[in-house]
DNA sequence: GTTAGGG
DNA sequence: CCCTAAC
């Protein structure tokens, strides 16, 4: 292996210049006899002899496993039970720096092996397509860059993603993306046993080929390759041998790679590595036929290997056959690199080694099978992925174990053991179909029903694989509901201090996630709903900020457009009224009827006062209309978010709406129109914005008169305001807006246009909207009567807020006791 | 470490 | 709730 720093430099730089310095030296030093012997047996050695042993323990199947370096020799030594016609590799074959312009230059990853396990016997026939893996291998030019994209053949069924390898045209190197899997099989014993394993490497399209290193590669490594589900049964799936690729993060990997080069060279890493790859060989043998236990009800194959990602410089000259040695030696370097087996439930790692199987989520019950994952891990990462008790698990030290030691831990400590063959009892079939499900336990025999998991059981299985679930109580919503309502949607982690500081099971990623759910939750119907019933109440709520604030987002740049057209001033009333019939339909009725009854009430609204108030029909205080009105910056919104907290926590039911409200059907057209999506003439969009409010109307008189205090952000004045200073005479303007129902107080917070524009928001444009807006205010103050409180807005945030609570505080308890609703503007 | 959005 | 990309 090389240090990450040449995988940095040659993958994800690519110089103009490779140097060739480096490979050549690698190549120089690299010589066959150099191979030693080396007692450690390979990682990939172990896990055979694992699942070796569990599948004899059935006494009715073997295992095997074959590598891209050491099929040959493994299979036929290791199994003599099998025949193969695989011929054992010579090593010089596997070394890549004989005979070959190739230079490895590293091996950027940890290995992350998968391991399927397979339930059943699998057999095919005995197929010696080690090496075909070069075959398909073809370089193209792509950019100036010769790529070789590795991938698996029958990707499609397996759902395997594909791997790439790209030599630059400078000839500095080749990086195999990712050289995922090894698959081992494992057989009856009455079925021919040919299991084998091969890196195959095809082309594939040039195009889409990524820079190693590049984000691309980094996107398409992420995603599952095993999502597609890979099945065995599939015709000739036996030659999966598809490449996979890792997951894992390159800074991991760099990790690691920092930790096994810091002072060995990389010559001296690459041999001796190959050294340990070769002695494998030798060691396999034997050793995998004595781990026979006897009392396994359980039959594991592994069905595969990931190996992560390999960078393998090589010159561009280099020759197809070249190229497959580097390939098998990468291959055989990082499986003979030091790893221990690390083990994944649903894509968690399991550290406690301690733990059982069941506590881990590993029971009989085959529902988590199918996301069993084994891997390779550096054992440089041990202190981190082990659990405290060192002695926990049987391959910690996977490494460093022989053979005979591994069969004695296996025997002896058969529940701690990987693959404790004693402790699946009765395993159902499990389905390795989806996700990385790389290993399904099987029970021995077929036709024990299968078992049920209790609950209980598969508590324990959710609390190993992901939190607890901690449903929201009412109270915490409204917390969360009343949070958002201040700070908006947007400001997770203060919404969890102002609001969960306490709850430290509730994240803000969880915050967020349940407002989520709450907005979805508020906009199904109620029978739809599950869990714990939230108040509609709150529901309303979170629709209201929902609205709100999303609102809140798109408006900086959306508001009234100051753009006035005189050339389309030619619209008169009625024609539009027409066009509004004809194109808001029903929605705009309301501006073609008379005006409801004050003393309409829904038949909800009469119901809840009965309940209330039962003999009392009437006799509820009414809600105050509050319209809060402004230039652009002059702080409304927040002022109104306020103002709605403080009369809800004073004991005033209150909602906070908005003008425009773009939830109606005549919303829509108005959200359109400002987010430029339309163009309507001045005259128009004001109808629309009156129309807007129209919608509302009965709405509004249902919520006052039910006691709801409304906070109206924006109201007619604001309509009429900024309709007059784009030119259109006011009197017209406040034609459609006779009618509605006339707020209790207006709230108008002054501030003068240059000073809002201080606050930001106007961009580009700001002079111009300096000017408009002070336009608008004129306009505001010729709208003003004796509703209005006039609020200096240049204050501070508290200072406004102590002001508005003033007068409102008197308004609603005012309404409360008996102030009519008036119409506006309509004596 | 946060945020936003898909799963 | 989880997972990730993006910031």
């Amino acid at each position: 292996m090389v240090s990450h720093k040449c995988v940095e430099e040659f993958s994800l730089q690519f110089p103009a210049n490779a140097r060739a310095p480096r490979s050549a030296r690698k190549k120089r030093s690299f010589k066959k006899e150099e191979i030693t012997e080396n007692d450690k047996t390979c990682a990939i050695d172990l896990l055979a002899t694992v699942a070796e042993n569990l599948l004899s323990e059935t006494g009715s199947s073997h295992m095997s496993i074959d590598k891209p370096v050491e099929d040959h020799c493994l299979v036929k030594e290791e199994f003599p039970v099998e025949d193969k016609p695989l011929k054992p590799a010579t090593l010089p074959e596997f070394n890549p720096y004989q005979g070959s312009s190739m230079s490895p230059c590293g091996f950027s990853s940890v290995i992350n092996g998968k391991v399927e396990i397979e339930a059943e016997g699998f057999s095919h026939s005995g197929g010696i397509d080690s090496c075909q893996a070069g075959q398909d291998l073809k370089p193209s030019v792509d950019g100036g860059a010769v790529v070789l994209d590795a991938r698996p053949n029958g990707v499609g069924s397996l759902g395997g993603s594909s791997s790439r390898t790209k030599v630059p045209s400078m000839g500095a190197g080749v990086s195999l993306g990712a050289l995922d899997d090894v698959h081992m099989f494992s057989r009856d014993d009455d079925e021919n046993f040919s299991g084998y394993i091969c890196p195959r490497v095809t082309k594939k399209s040039p195009r889409s080929v990524p820079r190693v290193g590049d984000r691309r590669i980094r996107k398409i490594l992420a995603s599952r390759h095993w999502k597609g589900g890979s099945r065995h049964s599939e015709a000739k799936s036996w030659r999966n041998y598809y490449l996979h690729h890792q997951r894992s993060y390159p800074i991991k990997k760099r990790k690691y790679f920092e930790h096994i080069s810091d002072s060995v060279s990389d010559d001296y890493r690459l041999r001796s590595k190959m050294q340990r790859g070769s002695r494998a060989v030798s060691t396999m043998k034997g050793p995998g036929a004595s781990f026979v236990s006897s009392d396994s009800h359980v039959r594991l194959r592994i069905k595969s290997f990931r190996v992560p990602e390999l960078f393998v410089e090589i010159p561009e000259t280099a020759t197809v056959g070249s190229l497959k040695r580097m390939v098998m030696e990468a291959v055989s370097t990082l499986l003979s690199d030091g790893h221990r087996v690390g083990l994944m439930v649903q894509g968690k790692k399991v550290r406690d080694d301690n733990k059982t199987l069941h506590q881990t989520g590993i029971s009989q019950d085959n529902t988590h099978l199918d996301s069993l994952d084994f891997s390779l891990e550096p054992s440089s990462e041990a202190p981190h992925l082990l659990s405290s008790n060192p002695s926990g698990h049987v391959c910690e030290e996977l490494p460093m174990c022989h053979a005979s030691d591994m069969d004695t831990l296996f025997k002896s400590e058969p529940d701690l053991a990987l693959f404790p063959s004693g402790s699946f009892d009765k395993e159902t079939a499990a389905d390795d179909s989806k996700a990385l499900v790389h290993a399904a336990l099987t029970e021995l025999s077929p036709h024990q029903p299968p078992r049920h998991k209790s609950n209980k059981q598969q508590q324990q299985q959710q609390t190993a694989q992901r939190r607890m679930r901690r449903p929201f109580s009412v109270t915490e919503v409204e917390a969360l509901v009343q949070a958002v309502e201040k700070l908006g949607t947007g400001r997770w982690r203060d919404v969890k201090h102002s609001a969960f500081e306490d709850a430290d099971h509730r994240t803000y990623v969880d915050l967020k996630d349940k407002w989520k759910t709450l907005v979805h939750t508020a906009k199904i119907s109620p029978q739809q709903r599950r869990g714990e019933p939230v108040p509609q109440e709150l529901l309303n709520r979170v629709l209201n900020a929902h609205g709100y604030w999303s609102q809140q987002h798109m408006e900086t740049l959306a508001l009234p457009k100051p753009d006035y057209n005189p050339a389309t001033f030619h619209t008169t009333w009625t024609n539009l009224l027409l066009m509004f019939r004809t194109s808001i339909g029903s929605s705009f009725r309301a501006l073609a009827l008379p005006p409801r009854s004050f003393n309409y009430l829904s038949r909800s609204s009469v119901r809840m006062e009965n309940l209330t108030f039962s003999s009392e029909a009437g006799a509820k205080p009414r809600g105050a209309l509050i319209v809060v009105e402004g230039l652009d910056r002059s702080g409304k919104s927040t002022q109104c978010v306020k103002l709605r907290s403080f009369l809800e926590s004073s004991g005033h039911p209150t909602e906070l709406w908005r003008f425009p409200d773009r939830e109606t059907s005549v919303g829509q057209m108005i959200s359109a129109y400002l987010s430029n999506k339309s163009q309507l003439d001045d005259r128009t969009i004001h109808l629309l914005f009156s129309a807007n409010r129209w919608e509302k109307r009965s709405l509004m008189e249902e919520k006052l008169k039910g006691g709801t205090t409304l906070i109206v952000d924006r109201y007619s004045y604001s309509g009429v305001a900024f309709s007059s200073a784009k030119g259109l005479g006011i009197e017209w303007c406040k034609a459609p807006e006779v009618g509605l129902l006339a707020p209790d107080s207006v709230l108008y917070l002054d501030i003068s246009p240059e000073r809002a524009a201080e606050r930001g928001g106007y961009g580009d444009e700001r002079y111009e909207r300096v000017d408009f807006q002070r336009k608008v205010s004129e306009f505001y103050q010729t709208l003003r009567d004796s509703s209005w409180k006039i609020i200096d807005a240049g204050g501070t945030m508290e200072e406004v807020e102590k002001k508005i609570q003033q007068v409102v505080l008197d308004k609603v308890k005012e309404c409360a006791q008996g102030k009519s609703l008036s119409l506006l503007w309509s004596s």
